[in-house]
This record gives C-alpha cells, structure tokens and sequence, in this order.
RNA sequence: GGUCUGGUAGUUCAGCUGGUUAGAAUGCCUGCCUGUCACGCAGGAGGUCGCGGGUUCGAGUCCCGUCCAGACCGCCA
C-alpha cells in the first residue's frame, strides 16, 4: 500500500504517529521558509508541512516544485498544528513531512479544481475526470451510489428479485423514437436499444417471478433537457397478485425508506389525487405541492359584464399570491411579460391587488367594480394584501399556462425550497390521449395499460374518457416514477391495438409474443418505473441530472469528452452493409 | 423543427449611443514573506473579440449567414 491513512481521516488522537498519505496536491502556500500543500483525496484534504531548518534541504526544495494536481505519496508524523482550522476535518492536526515521492506530474488544469469551479459546463464535461476530482460532484456520485444501494435493499427485503434484461431487442414504431444498432450477421437488419424493459418484465411476471426489479438503462433518440438524457436509468418494477393499491403502498414504502436512510427524512405518507382533480386544482398532471396557491374558478362570477375576453371564454381561472397586493406598476408587468412569452403562450394577465385598505383595483375595473371585484376575492378566501392573478381561455390552454404562472410565483415567493420534499401520488389518468398530427388517439401511458373496467364501455363511445389503471409519483413538481396495472389477457390486449389504430397484422407482428404469452396463463399484474437520475438529482437538490451521472452527454446528445457519436470507418460500413447519404 | 440567451486572456466575465494602445478578477511565471488554510505583498507574461460575409472613414460593438453551448416549446407511448 502505498498509504498508511487516507486525506480524511487523521485526527488530533494520531499525533506522534508515523504515518503515510498519497493523493493530489490541492494548492501550496509558500510563505518562503515555511510551505503547506492541501493533499486531497477521495476522503478529505490533509495539510502537509514544511518548515526550513527542521526540514531537510533538499525535500524543501522537492516540495516547492510540485504543482497542483501533481500525484504525491508522502511520509511523516502527525503533529498538533500551532493554528487549528475548524472548517477541516483534520484541521487540528498537519503532517510534519519526513520524505516525498513524486508519483506522476500534472499539466495546469484548465479550470481550478475547487468546490467552486471557475469552469464553466462545457469545459468541465471535456475534461470530465478533473470535474469528478471536485468535492460537490463526487458527493453527487456518492449519493447515487447510496440511493441504489438502499433501493436495493428495500426491494430486497419486500421479495423482489434483480433480472437482466436484453439490450439488444427490436424496435418499435410506438412511443420514442428508438435508439438503432446494425446487425452485421443479418445485412440489413437492426436491433433495437430498450426505451424500457417493459414487455420482458411483464413476461417475467408470466414466467412466475411474480416481483422483479432492476436498476437498468434504458434509451430514447428524442431531444434533450436539463433533466433529460439520451441514456438514463430506471428503477424498473413488477408485481403479480396485486392490485393497484398494493403497488402504490409498496413503492410509497421505497420511497420513504430512500428519505429516511439516505437524507434522514421522516417523510409522511404520500397523498393521492386523480388526474381530474390535479389538472382542475393545479392545472398540471405533476404541480409542485410544496406550496398551496391552488387554482379557483371564477367563470360564472365574471360572466356578463361586456368583459369580452372572459365572456368569450371556457374557463376563468385564478391564483391567489398572498401578500403581493403592493406590487410595482413593473412587477405586474413583469408578470404579464411572462405569461406573454412564447414557451407560455398567453395573450394576457388580469390582476387584482386586494389593498391593506381593504379596497379592490383591477385591469379590468372598467367592466368590474369594486363589489364584483369582492365576489371574486371571496371565491378565493383572499385577504386585504393578497394579489389575485387571472386568466381566461379554452379551458386545458388556460389551466396550462395558469400553472406556469403558479409555478413562476411559488418560485419568486421562495416556496419552492429545495431542502423540502413533497410527494403525491397522481392516479386515475386518462387511457388515451388524441394526437392532432397523426389525427388518432394514442397511449398515453403505453399501450399495456389496462383501463378502469367500468370505463371500458366508453371506448367506442368517448375513448378520451376514458381513464386507466395508471398512476405516477410526484416530487415537488417532477414526475418521479409512473405505473399501470397492464392487461393481462389477449383479448383485452388485441381490443386495446384496435382502439390505437393497429392492424391485427401489426400487433401480431410487433407483439405477438407477448400476447401468445397472454395464453399461456399470464397473472395479473402491474409495476412501476422511477427515473433513477432525476430523484437522485431531487434529493441532491439539483434542477439537472447531469452531475448525478458520470460521464453525461450534452444538449446536443454529445459526449464532448470521448467526442462522440462520431463516424466510423468504410470497412466497418460496409460490413453492415450501409450507405450513408450525406 | 421552433423561441430565447450567450460565445472577448488558461478560466469566469465587463466592455454604454461604433472612435486612441480591448479591461477586471482568478489562474500561470518570477521575487519577498516562520502559522497559512480563498494566505499576503511586488512585478511579469498572456487576446485570430467563435467563424464567414456585409454596412462604415472606422466594427468586440450594427446587419446577414453559419457553427458551438445553455434554457425552454414541440417531442419524450
């Protein structure tokens, strides 16, 4: 071993011991006859110390010529510092150095390797593995590595047991597009990389499995987010013998149990809402429920009173901001600048500041006064102070952006703390779910989805009434994890392609294995899948996942380090029998 | 596919309505410093202002195109 210790761990009972570290130089500081180097590893930073005169001459002059990143193994004794820093873990001790070994030498990184980089995203993912040498980023590893770990064990511990699935499967026309790699034994023909392991966990729980998991990897060719990459991982989950109440209660438990032994959080039981209530209440399938400001309808209170646009509208629908009835000319204005935005879409923004003084004044007091304006802040509960902030429009298109709004204030009003968590179960979501372009009604889970067994008259009748099985959790505003109790038999599941356009020719093609293993006794079943990087990266308090993966890509699905995709060679083409078009 | 923001020293950025030799901080190099820990002090080196074109007496600055990066919309069963 070429240490005795590591950077981390000394402390003021090792004092007198000879000791041995290696790690990487940190910073010097050079007072001329005294030297200290930061030795920085995995564990922690430990001062070296050199002093002219009781140092050796030469090893002074040794350890003035090392540089930061240079990788050096040292030998000393520990010794009580003479000024003690209480923000180090070891800071009440140094290594007096008795001998120093240059392991390798180390070029001027390009950016300072520090809890506060100066680098900025694209240097530091070029450079990845100096990036991961800092300590906020190696934390974020470390905290995935503990999210698993506990997943694993409570998975473990409830009977479920890991499987591999294949990496190579087939692809398929519905969902995202698939991530594609050339056959050379079969010219001409692809496999598919896994947008999930979905149909191989079902025929799991048809081979008696009966609960199944795997922290997998799973692929999709669609653009990027800063929560979105083209590779990532799913905790990936299937129950037989259950029902829908089972799977919630079980993976809320997985859930509670990663709050409590990795963040040492006592998180309550999580609330369910249905799709119907969420989107009338919140105006989103996934609201942050961090904080309240829910949405009240105010369509029939402002019918009538030659106020077009309200008049003309499905919906009228508003948020109350507590305490913002004094904002500035500018700040509504800002308000409305945000709605007005294109990635928003709203054509307007009416306000009412509910004034200390107990009066009303409104954008549109010249169709409203001041008792009209009182009926709406009562509808809200509002008190003198309060800011009610109101849109009006098709009733989806207004809730939408309303929610934006909802979500632009919580954040202004500093409700969205990244250090609370708030879960919530949104169940009961619709089956389907009409696509304007292809002008016909898509999964709007996947297509194994089974529906609500008293919906299922609908589906010839009102198919986008439908609702399903399905169910997702919600994190402060993130889609977590998303589930359904699938079908079972051939049947149902034969019915469900006809009503998403499927040929009987098509599904037999694309999925006939699946519901031939539809008659050879399937259970009934269901399961669930968490996106394993975006609740890391929730309970790290990150707004992106990037950091919670080692080697990511960027927005443009690019490796910037290795510099790929890239192209390959004519051999390699023509081995698998490819042109390339330019 | 679209919208927005950015690209200037190794790095992070400033650079106003176009005008002398493009600045700061940090990093790097040199020297001084016996209790530093974001050490301090003094000095120094370091620039294809992303790329191409245009307007102008004159462009880092304005216009067009393009590339790259980031955020978002579409997309993500």
């Amino acid at each position: 071993m070429l240490r005795t210790h590591t950077c981390g761990e000394l402390r003021i009972s090792h004092v007198g011991q000879p000791v041995q570290l290696a790690g990487w130089v940190q910073r010097l500081r050079d007072k001329g006859s005294i030297l200290w180097i930061d030795l920085r590893d995995r564990y922690g930073i430990t001062q070296l110390f050199f002093e002219e005169g009781s140092t050796d001459a030469a090893l002074m002059a040794i350890s003035k010529s090392v540089g930061r990143e240079y990788v050096i193994q040292v030998k000393g004794n520990v010794v009580e510092r003479l000024s003690k820093n209480d923000k180090l873990a070891t800071g009440e001790i140094e290594l007096k150095v008795t001998e120093l070994i240059i392991l390798n030498t180390s070029k001027t990184p390009p950016f300072t390797i520090e809890d506060n980089t100066d680098g900025g995203d694209d240097l530091r993912m070029k450079y990845r593995y100096l990036d991961l040498r800092r300590t906020p980023v190696r934390e974020s590893l470390q905290l995935r590595h503990k999210m698993g770990q506990q997943t694993r064990a409570y998975l473990d511990s409830q009977n479920f047991i890991e499987v591999e699935t294949p990496v190579l499967i087939k692809s398929t026309p519905e969902g995202a597009r698939d991530f594609v790699v050339p056959s050379r034994m079969n010219t001409g023909e692809f496999y598919a990389l896994p947008q999930s392991p979905q149909t191989f966990k079902q025929l799991l729980m048809v081979s008696g499995f009966d609960r199944y998991y795997q922290i997998v990897k799973c692929f999709r060719d669609e653009d990027l987010r800063a929560d979105r990459q083209p590779e990532f991982t799913q905790i990936d989950c299937e129950m037989a013998f259950i029902t829908q109440e089972d799977i919630l209660n079980t993976f809320e438990g997985l859930v509670r149990h990663l709050f409590k032994t990795v963040k040492g959080i006592d998180m309550p039981s999580v609330p369910r809402m249905d799709y119907e209530d969420a989107m009338k209440v919140y105006g989103s399938d996934k609201p942050d429920t961090r904080f309240e400001m829910k949405f009240v309808e105010l369509t029939e209170l402002t019918r009538g009173k030659n106020f077009p646009v309200f008049d003309s509208a499905e919906l009228v629908v508003g948020i109350c901001a507590k305490g913002c009835a004094e904002y500035t000319r500018k700040q509504l204005d800002e308000l409305t600048d945000y709605v007005k935005r294109p990635q928003v879409g709203a054509r307007g923004l009416v306000y009412v500041q509910y004034r200390g003084d107990g009066t009303l004044k409104s954008s549109v007091d010249k169709f409203y006064n001041g008792d009209d304006l009182k009926k709406w802040a009562d509808k809200f509960n509002a008190q003198p102070g309060d800011l009610l902030l109101v849109m009006a429009g098709e009733k989806n298109t207004a809730r939408k952006q309303l929610s934006e709004l909802r979500l632009f204030m919580g954040e202004k009003l500093g409700m969205r703390d990244k250090n609370k968590f708030s879960a919530l179960w949104v169940v009961d979501f619709p089956l389907l779910e009409w696509n304007e372009d292809t002008k016909r009604y898509h999964a709007m889970h996947h297509p194994f989805t089974s529906p609500k067994p008293e919906d299922i008259k609908l589906l010839d009748t009102d198919p986008g009434n439908v609702r399903a099985n399905a169910y997702d959790m919600v994190i402060n505003g993130t889609e977590v994890g998303g589930g359904s109790i699938r079908i079972h038999d051939r049947a149902t599941q034969q019915m469900m392609f006809n009503h998403l356009g499927f040929t009987e020719e098509e599904a037999k093609k694309q999925f006939g294995f699946l519901m031939e293993a539809f008659e050879f006794g399937a259970p009934p079943h269901g399961g669930i899948a968490f996106g394993f990087d975006r609740l890391c990266s929730i309970f790290g308090g990150a707004d992106s996942i990037r950091d919670f993966i080692a080697f990511p890509k960027n927005n443009s699905g690019r490796d910037v380090m290795i510099d790929s995709p890239s192209t390959i060679s004519e051999e390699q083409l023509k081995e698998l029998g490819i042109n390339v078009r330019e």
